[in-house]
DNA sequence: GCAATCGCTATTGTATACAATATGGCCGGG
DNA sequence: CCCGGCCATATTGTATACAATAGCGATTGC
């Protein structure tokens, strides 16, 4: 979209994302606008964005807020990725192309060489661009906005973060067996795997909460 | 939302929805604002909302029209619907109350009256008021979202219209098989059950438009 | 005659001023 | 002491003016 807009978008994501700001905070227009150093209209338009991503509530009174995950929500949440990103990569078995193969088998390499470490980041940077693969060879646009929306909140770094290198190598596992189903091209395989992939990061999450 | 967004977007959806504009008519702020009565602010809301339900698209060069759709485009909202809905139903199965089943009831009855008539309109109120409840009954504001920017949308009307009422008595059918499932609080069998019915209304749609 | 470029115009993006409205505190009554 | 209603104020909603930019046509050179 246009600069300011853009602008004022990323930086207010970056901030509620990047944990600067935590849930429940207000999110009063004027402040952000001098913040990023727009005016309060681009400002507006970002937080309806961000609004449609979950990622800033609005009361009824229409303030907004920067939005807080009861334990249903991240349930609720996790249910819907595991049923459309199972969906999506039903659809990229039988879609993605040899070099998008490749290009998964690379990114899961670096995943492996991620679990040497505790650089979170790396890993997260490194899965979420294997996600994005496999979401791009399932073409379809309207599926990609939808979970669009769904991932990279920031419950799923609170996720690796917590559970550490054996989260790592658990997802290393299901990454590998999902680039054999897709080999295969078999559509039921990579559903299958996926949802339970992200099924089961749905519990380790829970798991870590409880502790 | 504000009153004079509320209005905007209304009115604009309704243009489309209604068939007022046709697929690919440009929609320009100016234009619609006077068209509303409303300055361009509220109308430039509108419109990011009406896009986000696919309902308008915007060109590379940020010019709105209403949107268009391909035979690929159509199959690929069907498909998210029936996932969805499916998904919807298996929730509503054990959460729905008594009452919402008499109102499931209750709408059936209207969706039979209207069996004996060619009143479109008045079967695709009773529909999307059958829909609309087990949406609700589901308990997913998120699942409620994504629904509602595929629901509703000009095909269904056309598919109704076309179809006739054919369509009407088999929908008739399957909610009622639904409504059993709900009461037998079988979460497979009302997902399998509102599927096979978001389905099978795709091909009547499909095979409609062949002819 | 064709095509490419330049400039005008239509349209959208942004800023700001003003209006409407919710919120939170304050005061009065119970 | 608590509750409820009212008022000041903080915040959002809307309108309008201005800036930027894309689209489109005319004009000119080849």
């Amino acid at each position: 979209m246009s600069k300011a807009s853009d602008l004022a978008y990323s930086r207010i994501r970056q901030g509620i994302t990047g944990g600067e700001w935590s849930p429940g905070t207000p999110l009063r227009e004027e402040e952000l606008a001098a913040l990023c150093g727009v005016s309060r209209t681009p400002v507006r338009e970002a937080l309806r964005r961000l609004e449609a991503e979950y990622l800033v509530r609005r009361s009824e009174g229409a303030r907004s807020y920067v939005a807080d995950w009861s334990a249903d929500d991240v349930a609720e949440m996790f249910a819907l990725r595991a049923i459309l990103e199972g969906h999506a990569a039903a659809r990229a078995a039988t879609r993605i192309t040899a070099e998008g193969i490749l290009a998964l088998r690379a990114l899961n390499e670096e995943v492996r060489a991620s679990c040497g470490t505790d650089d979170t980041d790396r890993f997260l940077a490194a899965n979420r661009q294997f996600h994005a693969i496999v979401l791009e060879a399932a073409q379809s646009p309207r599926l990609a906005q939808m979970l669009g929306a769904l991932v990279e909140q920031p419950v799923v770094r609170r996720t690796a973060q917590r559970y550490g290198r054996g989260e790592f190598s658990r997802s290393l596992t299901e990454h590998a067996a999902l680039i054999e189903a897709f080999e295969a091209r078999d559509a039921q395989w990579a559903q299958s795997t996926m949802t339970g992939h992200i099924r089961r990061a749905f519990h380790a999450f829970a798991a870590a909460n409880d502790a």
